[in-house]
DNA sequence: ATTCTTACA
DNA sequence: TGTAAGGA
C-alpha cells in the first residue's frame, strides 16, 4: 500500500510516517514510481512505534528495539530478557525527570505563595512591561 | 489525484 | 509537525 492508505489506516500523518522512515522505524520498499511502498505488517509496526514513542522512548533506541519486540498477552513486550535493561534505563531516566519537574514545581508554588496580600490603594509597578505580555 | 523532496512567516 | 512550493 501507499503512504496515503497507511496514514489512513493508522490514523498517522503522512509527514510523521516519512519522518519515521527518516529515523529508521520504517524501511518501506520503492515503486519504480518513487512511491512509498508499505506492506501490511506496517499497520502493526507504526502501532508499536506509537507505544514505544508514547511510552518515551526515544527513537533511537526505538530503531534498535523494535525487530526484537513482540506480542505477548499483555501487549507489546521484549523479545528476549538481554532487553530489558535498556528499557530500564529509560524509566529510571523518566523517574529522574519526573523529580526535576517536581522540584520546579516546588520553587514556582514557593514563589506563588510569597504573593503579598491585597494592597489597599492600587498598583506599585511604575516601571512599564519589558516585552509584551503573550496572551495564550 | 497522489506522492516526492525541500524548506520555513 | 504542519504546510507551501515545484515536479513527476
Amino acid at each position: 500500500m501507499r503512504i496515503g492508505e497507511l496514514a489512513r489506516r493508522t490514523g498517522i500523518s503522512e509527514r510523521a510516517l516519512r519522518y519515521y522512515e527518516e529515523q529508521g522505524l520504517l524501511r518501506p520498499a520503492r515503486r519504480p514510481s518513487g512511491y512509498r511502498d508499505y506492506d501490511e505488517g506496517a499497520v502493526d509496526t507504526v502501532r508499536d512505534i506509537r507505544t514505544l514513542l508514547a511510552a518515551g522512548l526515544p527513537t533511537a533506541l526505538i530503531a534498535e528495539l523494535l525487530p526484537c519486540m513482540v506480542n505477548g498477552t499483555a501487549g507489546l513486550a521484549p523479545g528476549c530478557p538481554e532487553l530489558v535493561p535498556y528499557l530500564e534505563k529509560e524509566r529510571d531516566r523518566i523517574s529522574a525527570a519526573i523529580d526535576d519537574l517536581a522540584r520546579t514545581r516546588s520553587l514556582l508554588n514557593a514563589i506563588i505563595a510569597a504573593t503579598p496580600p491585597e494592597n489597599p490603594n492600587p498598583p506599585v509597578c511604575d516601571r512599564e512591561p519589558a516585552v509584551e505580555l503573550a496572551t495564550r
